[in-house]
DNA sequence: GCGACAG
DNA sequence: ATCTTGTCGC
């Protein structure tokens, strides 16, 4: 599934982080304008452990017109690189290429957690996700990196652009009327207008993307129930019986994989 | 120099 | 990211 962009090459150090960042960013697509009516859309997301020290990894296929789940693939695994802002994506890319790898289908659209274009060094996550894949990719954020806008007006649909050193690096999109607005770039092969249309097209009910949300459900499910067995509880604690039950490692129907 | 800083 | 209590609204 990996197979088709350009191999990822995990950096020792910041330093080297940076090198590859700016090797790469002007290998990124920014014309597109990726696919207007794709038939699958792919969520991708990562939860943490408490502890910090371990991570799970998720990407979940939908049916872009149903937004139907039809594919869904976990990676468990431990953080590859301290959390840098800027350098968010060397973290979380080694699990998510793992997972992306356990799919069945090649997904004709990936939409990231985290941004793409709207970065220092014009080269986050989705666009690192992208160009490795060799996919078509959006970053949608919930909270700004960089870049300065205005408000957007409070229907669903409006935006209002997000500006950083005299360029536009995203839109600010308001993805439900009264709430929160998402910061959306543009990651590889994709134009922003479609980017646009593409996250509100799999955003009917909530403020993030249903691709988000299936893979945020999906790679928290994992993280609990991949997790070492509890300490010993009372016999007649219901409470403590009920979260040896919720992480019982039962069925599993996702294929999951240690890193 | 000081603060901000995806997840 | 994760930890958290209550609160407002459909």
């Amino acid at each position: 599934m990996t197979g088709g962009g350009v191999p990822y090459r995990p950096p020792a150090d910041v330093a080297e982080a940076l090198r590859v960042q700016e090797e790469l960013r002007s290998r990124v697509d920014l014309v597109g304008p990726g696919p207007t009516a794709p038939a699958t859309v792919a969520g991708l997301d990562v939860a943490y452990a408490e502890s910090g020290d371990r991570l799970a990894a998720a990407v979940t296929v939908l049916d872009a017109a149903t937004l139907a789940v039809v594919d869904e693939a976990v990676s468990v695994g431990r953080p590859a690189f301290d959390y840098v802002p800027g350098l968010f994506a060397f973290r979380e890319l080694p699990a998510l290429l793992a997972a992306l790898d356990r799919l069945t289908v090649r997904p004709d659209l990936l939409i990231c957690d985290g941004h793409g274009l709207a970065h220092p060094r014009r080269f986050g996550l989705a666009c690192h996700l992208g160009l490795v894949t060799g996919l078509p990719s959006i970053g949608v954020g919930k909270t700004p990196l960089i870049g300065v806008w205005d408000e957007p007006a409070p229907e669903r649909g409006a935006w209002t652009p997000l500006r950083d050193g005299g360029e536009v690096v995203g839109r600010v999109l308001r993805t439900r009327d009264g709430v929160k607005p998402v910061f959306v770039s543009v990651g590889h092969r994709m134009s922003l207008e479609n980017a646009v249309d593409r996250v509100l097209a799999s955003t009917p009910r909530y403020r993030l993307p249903e691709t988000t949300r299936t893979a945020d459900r999906l790679c928290r499910m994992a993280l609990t129930e991949d997790r070492p067995a509890a300490a010993p509880t009372d016999e007649g604690d219901p409470a403590a019986s009920a979260s040896q039950r919720a992480a019982a490692p039962g069925r599993r129907r996702t294929r999951t994989r240690r890193m």
